[in-house]
DNA sequence: TTGGAATGTCAACAAGGCTGACATAAACTT
DNA sequence: AAGTTTATGTCAGCCTTGTTGACATTCCAA
């Protein structure tokens, strides 16, 4: 990366990509980036009158079948009065079945049901669908990219949820 | 990429960061970073009783001194009835002024104050610092797929509009 | 057996999306 | 000059999804 005989000089340019001005470009990118990953799922979902937040536990529900709800609370980051909402719904609606555990019966495992699967499949079809657009336009080496950059950017510990889920596929 | 003497088999290992799984785990990459992305700005936003929009319109008025609120609306794609209720809170608490067209007058130009120019720095700050260590740690090929893909990521339109203030600068 | 963990539920609230309706001023068109 | 369109603001009301606080239940573990 830098030069033993100039390091000043080839420190400056190869820092370039630093400067404030590719860091806010950097910012706006994942702002528009960011609507255009949700925007597919989004328009599905509105005709089922659901939100991102219904995506997001069919979603790890469906990686992590026989999940728990505390478990689900961490990998979302949010409060249980507000996944809870939203899983009530699912579970009225039928399309996720909340199990007592059998060695801890405090605990509701949680599995997506036959509609519960084809809904989810719907949504990260779609999602998939410009995800995969995305990747062959950019390429391989873009793509291996965008994932370090993408791990750098997560708290700690996300990354290590993030991690967890990626090695061992759900 | 591709060796001429074996063009199926290789196509074959040149897609594999193409299937299901590596999409599955950018679509989850998405969703972590972003998080991570938003995190330190929204606990800036937090003491000042601000919210993402706040944050939004901030930036992007800091951006394009003197746009139009139709041009902002187009931006940031929501209602006029939703940007509006956080452009009175900012000009009501002296972060944002609104000035009447020269031109047309039926057009309000915005700027930000001194004061809205210092949160927006302090909320920028925040965001370029972890962006940065972010780009850092990946090197500058990774930063550079990072782009790549995020702009292949992004609606046309809204990729359009990136691409105009990323090569002019504000 | 008691403390605490895991979960659920009720109530209340806020941010920030949305739609629809209506007002006003300015600019444009005919 | 009259009518239309554009840009903006505003009011009312609704929805989702986040929050906090309080409280009940169940049940593991020390």
């Amino acid at each position: 990366m830098e030069s033993a005989l100039s390091p000043h000089h080839d420190k400056g340019q190869a820092l370039l990509y630093l400067t404030d001005e590719h860091l806010r470009q950097g910012i706006e990118a994942m702002f528009f980036a960011y609507r255009g990953f949700t925007a597919d799922p989004d328009r599905i979902l509105e005709q089922f009158s659901y939100g991102r937040a219904h995506h997001r536990a069919l979603h790890f529900i469906n990686g992590a079948p026989g999940t728990t709800v505390n478990n689900l609370l961490n990998i979302l980051g949010v409060t249980k009065q507000s996944l809870n909402r939203v899983l009530r719904s699912l579970i009225e609606d039928g399309l996720v079945e909340s199990h007592v555990g059998k060695k801890d019966r405090r605990k509701r495992h949680l599995f997506l049901t036959a509609e519960g699967s084809k809904l989810e499949q719907k949504l990260s079809n779609a999602q998939r669908l410009r995800m995969r657009s995305a990747f062959r336009a950019a390429g391989p080496e873009a793509v291996a990219g965008f994932r370090t950059v993408l791990e750098a950017m997560m708290d700690t510990k996300m990354l290590n949820t993030y991690i967890n889920m990626r090695d061992t596929g759900s």
